[in-house]
DNA sequence: AGCACGCCGACT
DNA sequence: GTCGGCGTGCTC
């Protein structure tokens, strides 16, 4: 009998690999652990087991495997399920899914080692200048890379010279696969054994009295493993005592002291334990029993509850059931480490059975986490992170909280797998049959539009916290303000009022505008010519700060220009603006208050985001000028106005979502103004304040915007009325990528007829110097979505296997919303 | 996706 | 003449 695994590799191809194994091998391996397997004619990659097997491939020989990298499965039966859901749903391969589920020091790779060839004498003179460069090298060094090759021979491709000298037998090469992951250890110290007796321990003390700081560290070392009882580290005893380290190391050298290692988790909550949940009001007891009994019925429910009503005090309840039940939970929410704040809170009810998960943190520390998910630690009884978290290796999960249900940082957009993360909760949760709790205050339509179908349940939470009343809103028609001259900058009148009103009482501002940087285009007065980026079809965003233009898309920069590229003029203007603008102006109109900006220029860096919220908490900030990073679920008690300076490019926005966006975004931000006993104050300029999607922002007529958003989606076909497949075409030749994009259309539209549109060029057409083309698929609810999947994966096919077309990549995006 | 192989222009 | 550019095909 022979014996056979198929495995998945971390690459975008469709087939599994077959490896052959011994009876041993088959008897240790199950499915979710991870084999090095011999791939291409070097390459050694890491699989994943997937099946274990008798059936001899029949087109090829099996290649064995090289090495068991797990005693136990790092993946179970249900992950692996849930990877095969997303990769037919969301059209890509099991190891696209693979690559974004497992942290990337679980995925190792080989890297060539080379070494001399010591089994017999090489005459040097068939040796041409670089081999023997490379052949002295390794008299000095056992083994380079092939990284270290090329720094030596001062060029790239090496292969040839190294194929070369393994014809001469000089050298021979070997692939030598890592482990990435590399535990924390930490160092700590004891007095040596030799001095475990009365006496020995006398006559040291004795010898470093001629050694006062040695002698020092030792008494530290007593009083700290006398008061703590704990083993004592090496951090703790240098700064208890002052001693720098050289001390500890000649202690050690001297084999009085003795060093050692013991593992720790990078991560770890060292707060105070269990502070017991809130009490809830009427109205959160009303809403939390309701979502009971809406979970008897149903697997997902939506809850609605408006900004500021508590929302998180109903999961925390809904928490403590879960974990009472000994289940775990999987509370997700929008990317950033917006967690903070909400981080504090959990932690404070739970301890440290909060673990958290996203994508600012390590590799070494996802593996760990991973691994506490794993063992069903108590350290990972409740989860807390982004969309990748619901990757996490759950063996028991009791509920998933998507928390800001409508936000759209849960959709992957780029790479594949595409995968909406809230959708996939609800599969995820399903599979483990258990609950999935969507939350939001403005909901996406998709979710309020299934809780109206009754495919979820539904609880809405219509009262604030503490009864604060909702923010009182108003219009600012800044197009009549222009018109009377009552704008200074991009303030209107009424906006500068209310600011110096509002910082007068010592109270926050906080000012969104979705644009970052100073301005979006820089204009020649002359001539009209305006600098475009080199890789894409935009022009370049100018940002005072470092004076430079740059572009949004590939992250080209350049330094700001003195004069016009195109005719020498020194005219230039800038249009539009960003928050770097918006800034310096609150600087000028406002000399006395401190500002601060937050975007994406101002949070980079593991702690960027941290930092100006502490600022704004500590109120260190008077006015906070922002993106939409705002909305993002931050509770601050003493904001009492939030400016939105100009709603009109949101509304504007090439989208058929750009509507709702536009309404989710509003709320959210007028969400952040009083959220304590005071009344907020909202402004929203806008150059048309009688459109309706204003007006219902003005009115938080959750309905009604629903009812007319959903009367478009009916008109025009879109979702959530129609499910949609976007197709796009990248290639560097545009007609190219136009031919083909034109053929691929057709191709669609031989099945779907009228249901496909375009092809049509995006806004922007060419990014990082490729040009795009999008095709969108719609399909109606009663047409089988498999169905169409197979047939736009069967025209993919004839699509690639045309000659021309090979080169154009096509990108499939299912939900692309 | 990588990576090798193979075929063409621009340099020592 | 080689170096390195990229188009093509394959990976158990």
């Amino acid at each position: 009998m022979r014996y056979f695994i198929d495995i998945i590799l971390p690459i975008p191809l469709q087939k599994l690999f077959t490896y052959q194994i011994t009876a041993a091998e088959s008897e240790f391996l199950k499915t979710g652990m991870r084999v090095a397997v011999p791939f291409g004619k070097t390459k050694i990659y890491t699989g994943l087991v997937f099946r274990i097997h008798n059936q001899a491939p029949t087109a090829y020989d099996a290649k064995e495997i090289h090495q068991i990298l797990d005693e136990s499965p790092i993946v179970n039966q249900t992950q692996i399920d849930l990877w095969q859901w997303m990769s037919s749903y969301y059209m890509c391969t099991l190891g696209d899914v693979m690559r974004a589920a497992l942290p990337s020091a679980f995925i190792l790779e080989s890297e060539t080692i080379v070494t001399k060839n010591n089994i017999k004498e090489v005459d040097e003179s068939i040796l041409k200048d670089d081999e023997f460069l490379i052949y002295e090298a390794l008299h000095h060094q056992s083994s380079l890379k092939i990284h270290d090759i090329s720094s030596i021979l001062d060029k790239k491709n090496v292969l040839p010279v190294i194929k070369r000298l393994i014809e001469k037998e000089a050298i021979s090469v070997e692939e030598e696969v890592y482990e990435k992951y590399k535990p924390k250890l930490v160092r700590y110290v004891k007095l040596h054994s030799n001095f475990s007796s009365e006496e020995a321990l006398q006559s040291l003390l004795e010898t470093l009295s001629r050694a006062p700081k040695q002698r020092d560290v030792v008494m530290t070392l007593f009083s700290i493993s006398a008061t703590t009882k704990k083993p004592v580290k090496v951090t703790d005893l240098t700064s208890e005592s002052g001693a720098s380290s050289q001390i500890v190391k000649a202690l050690i050298h001297k084999e009085i002291l003795e060093e050692y290692f013991i593992q720790t988790d990078r991560v770890q909550y060292d707060g105070e334990e269990n502070e017991a949940s809130k009490h809830l009001n009427e109205h959160q007891e009303i809403a939390l029993k309701e979502v009971k009994e809406s979970f008897e019925t149903n697997n997902v429910t939506l809850l609605y509850g408006v900004t500021s009503s508590g929302k998180t005090e109903i999961y925390v309840k809904l928490i403590e059931n879960v974990l009472a039940a000994g289940k775990q939970v999987l509370y997700l929410l929008p990317e950033i480490a917006l967690t903070t704040q909400l981080v504090n809170r959990l932690q404070n009810y739970f301890g440290d059975q909060v673990a958290i998960y996203h994508s600012k943190y390590s590799t070494n520390e996802r593996v760990e986490v991973w691994n506490n998910v794993l063992q069903s630690s108590v350290k990972a009884k409740i989860v807390l992170g982004a969309r990748s978290s619901i990757f996490l290796p759950f063996s028991n999960l009791g509920l998933i909280i998507v928390d800001e249900e409508h936000e759209q940082s849960f959709k992957q957009f780029d790479p594949a797998p595409r995968y909406h993360a809230r959708d996939t909760a609800v599969v995820l949760a399903a599979l483990h049959k258990s609950k999935t709790l969507l939350g939001s205050a403005t909901p996406s339509l998709e979710s309020y539009f299934n809780a109206k179908q009754n495919k979820y349940g539904f609880v809405e939470l219509m009262h604030r916290y503490n009864n604060v009343l909702m923010p009182d809103i108003e219009l600012v028609d800044i197009k009549d303000k222009h018109k009377r001259k009552r704008m200074q900058g991009h303030f209107s009148d009424r906006l500068i009022e209310e600011i110096t009103e509002v910082l007068e009482e010592g109270k926050q501002v906080i000012l969104f505008q979705n644009r970052r940087g100073f301005s979006p285009i820089v204009e020649c007065n002359t001539c009209g010519h305006s600098p475009q980026c080199p890789n894409c079809d935009v022009s370049l965003t100018y940002h005072q700060y470092r004076s430079q233009l740059r572009c949004h898309y590939c992250g080209y920069v350049m330094a700001m220009l003195q004069d016009c590229m195109a005719c020498g003029s020194q005219d230039l203007d800038s249009k539009g603006f960003g928050t770097e603008q918006i800034e310096e102006e609150v600087k000028l109109l406002f000399p006395d208050s401190k500002a601060a900006r937050m975007d994406l220029d101002t949070t980079r860096g593991k702690y960027g985001y941290e930092k100006i919220i502490t600022a704004l908490e500590q109120q260190e900030i008077d006015i906070l000028v922002g993106t939409q990073m705002l909305t993002k679920g931050l509770d601050f008690r003493n904001v009492k106005l939030v400016g939105i300076m100009n709603a009109d490019n949101m509304l504007n926005f090439p989208d058929f979502r750009a509507h709702e966006r536009s309404f989710q975004l509003m709320v959210q931000v007028s969400g952040r103004a009083g959220r304590t006993e005071e009344r907020g104050k909202v402004l929203i300029q806008t150059y048309n304040p009688y459109h309706n999607i204003l007006q219902q922002v003005s009115t938080n007529n959750y309905i009604e915007m629903y009812n007319e958003q959903m009367n478009d989606r009916y008109n025009f076909k879109y979702p959530p009325v129609y499910k949609q497949i976007k197709i796009t075409l990248k290639h560097k030749d545009y007609n190219r990528t136009e031919t083909a994009a034109i053929w691929f259309a057709k191709s669609l539209r031989q099945f779907f007829g009228e249901s496909v549109l375009g092809p049509e060029s995006p806004p922007v057409a060419r990014i990082r110097n490729q040009f795009h083309k999008n095709i969108l698929v719609k399909i109606p609810k009663k047409q089988s979505l498999a169905k169409t999947k197979e047939a736009i994966i069967k025209i993919n096919n004839s699509f690639s296997s045309i000659k021309d077309f090979r080169s154009v990549k096509v990108i499939l995006n299912v939900d692309n919303f």
